[in-house]
DNA sequence: AAAAATATTGTACCAAGGTACTAGACCCCG
DNA sequence: CGGGGTCTAGTACCTTGGTACAATATTTTT
C-alpha cells in the first residue's frame, strides 16, 4: 500500500518519513492527478480550518475510491475528529505524534481497521471503562469455584511450578498434587496446566 | 433476542449460561438450520484457526441477515479480532470471560454496539501505549531471537496448542515441531512450553 | 564455492503429565 | 449418627513432552 503525504505546507515531516521512507509528498490534494490505487493518505491539516479538511477528504474519498485517508492534525479537536470520521476518514490523530504512534496508527488502517484517539474513544464509547479493570475481579472469579488447597496448587501450577516442585513446597506427595489438579481441571473445564496458565495469567477481559 | 451458542466442544460456559439461562447450543454453525432471527450468535473458537472463524462468521451473517455475531476467543489474538470485525463480528472477546463482562457485551451488542475488548482498545488508543508498548516490545524482542518457522511454533504453543495440533495447523510432523521447541527452548533458555507460555503471554509491561 | 543457518524428518528413549479406580482420615452440618 | 465435601495417597496405565543422536535439502551468508 503506497503511503501519500500531502501538507499545505509541504514540508515532511521528520517522524512520517521514518515510517514511510517511501512515501510520496505534495502540496495539495488537488496535486494528486493520476489515479493512486489503494493508497494510504495521510493529510496534513492546519488548526481551525474544518469546512476545508472535510472537503480535502470528501475529495479524495471520491476520487479514489480505494484509497485511505488518515488526517493529521496540528491541533487536533474532537469535534473536528468525529466530523473528519463521519467523512469518511480512517484516522484522526496529532501530526506530531512519534514515529511509533504514527507507525500504530498505519498498521490498524491498513488491517481495514479505523484508528481512534483516546478523547474520540471516550466520546464514542460509554462502556470500557469499568470492565477494563475487572480481569482481575474475573481471576478471583475463576480461582473461587476451587477449593482452598486447590487454589494454591492451581497458583503454582500457573507459575509453571512442576507436579514434583508443587508437591514439595506444600509438603504433601506428587499423587495428591496430580489429584487436586485432577480436579481442577474438571471443575473449570479445561484440558491441562497450560490452560490453567493461560486463564489465570491472562490480563485481559 | 435469542442467544444462541455454537461451539466444536458443545460444552456450555458456565458465565455464558449464567449470562444467558434461555440461550440455545449447538456444535457447529452448520447445525442452525431454521432462519433464527434476530439472534445474538455466540461463536466460540479455539486458537489458532482464524480461517474457519471468519468463513464461519461470514457464513452465518450471510445465512441470518438479522443476527448478529459475537466471537469468544479461547486464546484472542488482536490481529484475528481486527480480522473479525472486518468479516462483519459485532464483538470478540475472551471465552473465559466472566459473566459480567459477558453480560455487559451482550448489552452493547443487542443496542446495536460493537463491543471492542480491552486488547482491541489498547491498540487503538495512545494513552495505554506507552505500557502496552513497552511489553509489546518486549515479545517483539523475545520472538526476534527466533526464525521464522519458529516464531509460528512458539506462538502456537503459547497459546496451548498441543505438538499434535501446531504440526498439523503448520502441515509438518509432530516430529519437527519437536525440533523447533527444542531450538525454542535453548535460545530463550527455558525448560518447556508453559515458561514459554509466560513469557509471550505477559502482558504486564 | 564453502560455510552457516534454516527447515525438515527419523528412531529411540525417558520424564512428566494426566486418568482410572480406589480408599482412609478428617470435618461440618442436619 | 450418617452423608457429603475436602485432603490425602496408593497402584497401574496411557499420553504427551522433551532430548539424544542422527540425516538430508534448501537458502543465506561469507
Amino acid at each position: 500500500m503506497r503511503d501519500i503525504f500531502i501538507s499545505a505546507g509541504g514540508r515532511l515531516l521528520a517522524d512520517w518519513q521514518q515510517v514511510c521512507p517511501e512515501g510520496a509528498v505534495f502540496k495539495e490534494s488537488a496535486a494528486l492527478n493520476a489515479d493512486v490505487g489503494q493508497a494510504l493518505i495521510w493529510l496534513h491539516v492546519n488548526a481551525g480550518n474544518t469546512e476545508s479538511m472535510l472537503a480535502d477528504v470528501a475529495g479524495l474519498l471520491g476520487r479514489f475510491a480505494q484509497a485511505r485517508v488518515l488526517v493529521l492534525a496540528n491541533a487536533p479537536d474532537t469535534n473536528e475528529a468525529v466530523a473528519a470520521f463521519q467523512q469518511g476518514a480512517a484516522g484522526y490523530c496529532h501530526a506530531y505524534s512519534s514515529a511509533d504512534v504514527l507507525g500504530e496508527v498505519r498498521r490498524v488502517v491498513q488491517l481495514g481497521g479505523v484508528w481512534l484517539g483516546p478523547e474520540v474513544l471516550q466520546r464514542l464509547i460509554t462502556v470500557g471503562r469499568t470492565m477494563v479493570g475487572s480481569s482481575q475481579t474475573k481471576i478471583n472469579a475463576t480461582l473461587d469455584q476451587l477449593t482452598p488447597r486447590e487454589r494454591e496448587v492451581a497458583l503454582k501450577a500457573a507459575e509453571g511450578l512442576s507436579n514434583k516442585l508443587i508437591a514439595r513446597e506444600l509438603d504433601i506427595t506428587e499423587r495428591t498434587v496430580k489429584a487436586h489438579l485432577t480436579a481442577i481441571f474438571e471443575r473449570l473445564a479445561i484440558r491441562d496446566r497450560l490452560q490453567l496458565a493461560l486463564m489465570l495469567n491472562d490480563r485481559q477481559g
